[in-house]
DNA sequence: AAGATTTGACCTAA
DNA sequence: TTAGGTCAAATCTT
């Protein structure tokens, strides 16, 4: 691809990170985008992350109220079994076999262990190993189909010129149509998320640039997140921020150990997980339909069901313009597994030298989790 | 040197 | 046809 000389950039800000006037919250940086800090991870709010099959949707299947007897396992199991999910491949099958078998086992074996603190911990590594294993297994199989679609889309011709020493593009990009979007004003852009500006454009009709942002770890952990972020018009110092898709990544520093985990599991490292809100009437039977209703209820009701004593990174938040949040099941039943992380908690303990997604990092631009989240809490 | 940003080119849904 | 979204080489920052 050729290119023309790019225009010398040196003490010439864009519009984009010029602040509108003395004082604004706007940060003297585009680039900057803080981390929070003490980002812990706590293995007993971790589910696997891939994008739940859609038959994870189905009533029967998220009766997952896990009491030790495996039914994360069949859960899994269930996901190898549809049909739907592009994972007709003998390999993989095997592997994810073998995986909810081992997971199943040890979910036997630390029923068995409950009296033990130690083992219970143990036990608590074993599953998070194979959550994790399970999610690897998954991604790398989606990972894989969708490489064979690009393979398929590139044969059929198109204008699509080489990039200089490269072949075509590989994207396979579509509007955002099919992730969970979540709009809503904020004052400051920091989120606490580690974002990476991907790209700027002027919009029609608009007097400033839409910046575009992605996860960090979009190659190193396959996380899509996409955030979008304009200056209002009316308001130079609110931004209209957009966040497409959600957190799959665990960043060490992104991610933040709940303060006071509100578990439905009792003994020491047995943690159990359960999905909202059945948590506390014993057995699930609320479908993704009826999450999302309650999701989008609180989101466009702009209801405060915040639990006391969580708190809400970004309190600057101010508006929830709309949240659609198609198929997004397991995120919700982590949303009822974790609760909010608590920055001021410099003592939490951190663990598997890792990060939750669902730990914190999730929800960071999320708001209507922070409301699910109360609601199940509360509940 | 590695990672992040900038920005023109490219791509696609509407 | 075009506005908006993404890619990726060039450039900048740490």
């Amino acid at each position: 691809r050729t290119r023309h000389p790019r225009a010398a950039t040196s003490g010439v800000l864009p519009p984009w990170t010029i602040p509108p006037h003395q004082g604004s919250s706007f940060l003297p940086h585009a680039c900057i985008w803080p981390i929070a800090s003490h980002h812990i991870y706590d293995p007993s709010t971790y589910l696997p992350q891939a994008a739940p099959c859609p038959c994870l949707a189905a009533p029967e299947s998220r009766s997952l109220v896990v009491d030790g007897s495996g039914a994360r396992a069949s859960e899994v199991a269930r996901a190898g079994e549809c049909p739907s999910s592009e994972m007709s491949m003998a390999p993989y099958e095997k592997v994810m076999d073998d995986l909810a078998k081992g997971q199943q086992f040890a979910t036997q074996l630390q029923g068995l262990l409950r009296d033990s603190p130690k083992a219970g911990h143990i036990m608590d590594q074993i599953l998070h190993t194979f959550s994790r294993a399970i999610h690897a297994a998954k991604a790398a199989a989606a990972a894989s189909a969708s490489e064979s679609e690009v393979t398929d889309g590139a044969s059929s011709g198109g204008k699509r010129k080489s990039a200089a020493g490269g072949g075509p593009r590989k994207a396979c990009r579509t509007r955002t149509q099919d992730s969970s979007v979540v709009t809503k004003n904020m004052k400051s852009l920091e989120d606490g998320q580690t974002w990476r500006k991907y790209g700027q454009k002027e919009i029609q009709n608009s007097k400033h640039s839409k910046a575009y942002f992605r996860c960090t770890h979009k190659y190193d952990q396959q996380c899509m997140a996409r955030r979008q972020a304009q200056r209002c018009d009316d308001d130079p110092d609110t931004f209209r921020v957009t966040y497409i898709g959600v957190h799959t990544c665990r960043d060490p520093a992104a991610a933040v150990a709940p303060h006071a985990p509100h578990l439905t599991g009792t003994a020491a490292g047995c943690h159990l997980i359960s999905f909202a809100p059945a948590a506390a009437h014993g057995t699930t039977t609320s479908t993704t339909t009826t999450n999302t209703n309650l999701v989008d209820d609180a989101a466009a009701t702009g209801s405060g069901l915040q639990l006391p004593g969580l708190k809400l990174e970004g309190g600057d938040l101010e508006e929830v313009l709309s949240s659609r949040t198609p198929g997004s099941s397991a995120l919700y039943g982590a949303a009822a597994a974790a609760a909010w992380p608590d920055q001021g908690d410099v003592t939490s303990t951190l663990q598997y030298g890792g990060a939750g997604a669902f730990g914190g990092g999730l929800f960071d631009g999320y708001p209507y989790l922070e409301d699910l989240l109360s609601y199940d809490l509360d509940h």
